[in-house]
DNA sequence: TTAAAAAAGGACAAAAACATCCGGTTTATT
DNA sequence: AATAAACCGGATGTTTTTGTCCTTTTTTAA
């Protein structure tokens, strides 16, 4: 469904608002340590959610990566858009360059459904939705 | 959502299915040509459904693939099943590998609701459901 | 001011997905 | 029997995704 540097992107994104929403910075090893995943991949993924303005880096010694509170408002959308594109929400199932109402493939009706499911919970469930179920200990992030 | 593969294969078996249904047989080139997809390895791809059992294949002139009649009440979901295999029906959103109720990922309750109308749709929506579709014009297999 | 911590970024490597090519086999037709 | 149509299967090539390595830059702190 998403790419693996995507679903790498948002237990990464996750991890950081967690760890920001307790006013903490983290750095890549710790990151990638507690999310399980290839740290230099990791980096890659990370930079790119920086320059798109999803969290934030600072370098040096008591650097890391952190997360402004209010970009804990930002949907799962931004990242997956970030990293993947948005040809997940709006894409046809079956390949076709121009698939529409008027010309549909023959999954079109059945899928648009699906895909309009995805859409809406991508763009209207945000970081920190996610990150407080974390912190609860409802939900995890490796393994 | 599909590879490239499972979605020619989707597309190949409901053009078969199409001139199955009218009495015919059809050659790969001409599938290929139909569903605008490249040519050897949409070859392969019809190699694994015959393996598979889902279409069927006459070697020789006069020869080509098409579909035993109960064939067509077939579901998508063997067609993906075949190519894909069923990690996007039954796969962790976030790539966790023990992603369940008891130790869900962040997104794995939103996501099972989103990901079981999906394996629903693949698993009621049979072959013929959609080449009837084709042959009435209402929907279409390229561009 | 020097050392070390940390992210940034470029080059490279491995694996998977996507795709082609070619020789082999089967079989209908002449 | 010979030819040609058509699928089969192995080898190979290309592109994308996934992943690593190493150098550079920034910044803190001793």
């Amino acid at each position: 469904m998403f790419s693996k540097a995507c679903e790498y992107g948002i237990r990464a994104t996750l991890y950081i608002s967690q760890e920001s929403n307790n006013g903490k910075r983290t750095s890549l090893k710790k990151i990638a340590r507690e999310i399980n995943s290839p740290e230099a991949f990791t980096a890659k993924i990370l930079q790119k959610l920086v320059q798109r303005n999803i969290i934030k880096s600072i370098k040096g010694p008591q650097g890391g990566f952190y997360m402004e509170t209010e970009h804990n408002n930002n949907t799962l959308s931004e990242i997956v858009k970030a990293i993947d594109g948005d040809s997940i929400m709006t894409g046809c199932a079956l390949g076709l360059e121009k698939c529409s109402e008027d010309h549909p493939c023959p999954l079109h009706f059945d899928f648009a459904h699906i895909r309009g499911g995805l859409k809406n919970m991508l763009e209207t469930t945000t970081i920190v939705d996610l990150s407080s179920r974390l912190d609860t200990g409802e939900s995890f992030l490796k393994i």
